[in-house]
DNA sequence: TTAGTTTGATTTAACGGTAACTTTCGTTTG
DNA sequence: CAAACGAAAGTTACCGTTAAATCAAACTAA
């Protein structure tokens, strides 16, 4: 291991001044051909590369965006970071990880242990905690001090800042509107995320489609619940119960327990019980049946988040107003609902 | 937005110079009570965070992991990934993550920038192209150049580094031998990661066990690819053609595939076709009938690996000597393999 | 010839922080 | 009363890099 080549050692060796050599590595005009040659030559002998931290420290910045998981293990999340590294990368820019365990603990510990240069920016999706005991000061804190941060998905509208999102309520309306095509007429709404934001608004456009139908909503066909073993229990109830035929699941659990309670009860999918589900496109398509599902586009939402950072990042204009992307959902069709 | 605090900018406040202020701030004897008292309020009051790139520079390491991980939307990456951070966290480590996407090119880039500083060491599994290269070179240099390396799951005995494994030959041994204790006559092998490192040494556990139980290795049960599209194809004609009571999938993919087909071919499961596969944990479970698996594992790689890494980056001792850690696997019966 | 410009390099300062090494000054102590 | 000591603060150098300012020598033009 051979100590690692600087411009000091360098200059030193060649019997020239540092920043001659830093000027020669740079191309600088100043330097004479000749020179610059010679320490080009010598600095990729040397496998010379310059050390980003003292860069970092004179320029002030990082090229580095912090990026704030609740739970990497949701494919969800998983399909938004590969669209946000994806950005980062092309742009020249490194990405740091956190997961914050949906705790509000972890979430404004990463933020304070970051936002002191070692990142210029924040994408993240608020943690469950936070979102429920509404405790966004740590968010704006960081914000005040000149970090700026984007979030996505679960937003929330008391911090000013970017946001990219899913049109959660529209996608919710259209879905159910396609249940209600089908001919679906008693159709369960199912949830396991209902202290979320996101959770909330798809239920809503749930109502808002029934009763636009004119059809009355069941509070026997609604399971609402904020985790999954109270889900399980409720929505498997409510199946054996209820003369169910449709199925609306606002979450990756909630949609694989209907398939698999239907199953289990004697439900024939999609004969006589159609499901669609939010739910990530891969183990969609891997379930027997494969689910219907409100596809969410993760990797364009990453990849919009990022290139909002970084466009704020890179912009010299100081008061950028903030906006709000919205990425469109698409209803994929697979085998868990009839054919129209 | 106030510009952020600095040590000179406290110190001219205070009409006291810059090392004072370090020095209260750092609760030095050197300082009297009154001074630091009146630097410590007057820090707190303008939110004073040391700037860690300063201090970087100065201490010559980051406390930063650069993690290199081919795929984030496979699970098991995810979880050995959940295990690096909370461990690093733990250590007060931050957690660069790149994904190769499994090429040579984008692993090699990555490695090459951030080993100028930005990150005190690595934690990776090599891509597929690397490996089916056996092209390791940017690894090795790395190591040259004094930035330790930590291998996990996918290694290479041609770089001397820290490893963390999964005893894959002996649990592919393991799993193979439960068929055969269920009485499974015809096991059926399918793989389609056999371009990587560790699928061969599950395939040769497979051949071990059936040798040792003097099984003959039948040519037409075996599906050794290395690409989905080539497994659904080859595994559909086998399990058309043959008495198949047992498959042993290496892999996540050729695991779902096995029970998919299976029902679509209207096999029993498991009255008369019992799959094991190596998969994750929560969709193995969400699977209808739920698939029995090995279970790798993921978090417990994860955390030893960053251990591995940390300790070494710790330690004063120059030239720890390599070591590689094995991570027992468990064999977890689900609804897709009969009790014995 | 001499001032003025070019060219090519060096010096110096700065980024933010730490720490070894001074300096200053009041208090003991011989 | 002066030398010695110690407390408390200040100076300086350094980590690796860049860039503005400066410098020296060679060349150009009046």
């Amino acid at each position: 291991m051979k100590a690692k080549a600087t411009l000091k050692q360098i200059a030193k060796e060649l019997h020239v001044s540092v920043s001659t050599v830093s000027k020669a590595l740079n191309d600088s005009p100043e330097i004479s051909e000749q020179t610059k040659q010679k320490v080009q030559e010598y600095a990729k002998l040397k496998n010379y590369k310059p050390n980003i931290i003292g860069l970092n420290l004179k320029n002030r910045k990082t090229k580095t965006i912090g990026v704030i998981i609740p739970n990497i293990l949701n494919s969800f999340f998983a399909k938004v970071f590969t669209g946000i590294e994806k950005v980062a990368d092309a742009r020249g820019y490194n990405v740091i990880t956190c997961i914050s365990n949906e705790t509000l603990e972890k979430e404004a510990h990463t933020l304070e242990m970051l936002s002191n240069g070692t990142i210029d920016g924040f994408i993240l999706s608020i943690s469950e905690e936070a979102q429920k005991l509404q405790e966004y000061s740590h968010l704006k804190d960081v914000i005040n001090e000149g970090t700026p941060i984007v979030m996505f998905d679960r937003v929330c509208d008391q911090v000013a800042c970017d946001k990219v999102i899913v049109d959660d309520l529209d996608s919710a309306i259209d879905a159910t509107q396609h249940l209600v095509n089908l001919g679906c007429k008693n159709i369960a709404l199912f949830s396991s995320i209902d202290n979320l934001s996101v959770g909330k608004l798809r239920a809503e456009g749930y109502y808002e489609c029934l009763k636009k139908n004119n059809i009355n909503v069941q509070l026997a066909l609604t399971v609402l619940t904020d985790n999954e073993a109270d889900f399980d229990a409720q929505a498997l109830a409510v199946l054996s119960n209820q003369k169910v035929d449709g199925i609306f699941a606002l979450d990756e659990h909630a949609s694989v327990s209907a398939i698999k309670l239907g199953l289990k009860l004697g439900f024939k999918i999609p004969e006589n019980l159609s499901v669609i589900g939010f739910a990530d496109g891969v183990w969609s398509r891997r379930l027997s049946p494969s689910l219907s599902t409100v596809s969410q586009h993760g990797p364009e939402i990453g990849s919009a988040a990022a290139q909002l950072l970084i466009d704020r990042l890179e912009s010299k204009e100081e008061h950028l107003p903030f906006v709000t992307s919205v990425v469109k959902t698409e209803l994929r069709q697979r085998e868990s609902t009839r054919k129209l």
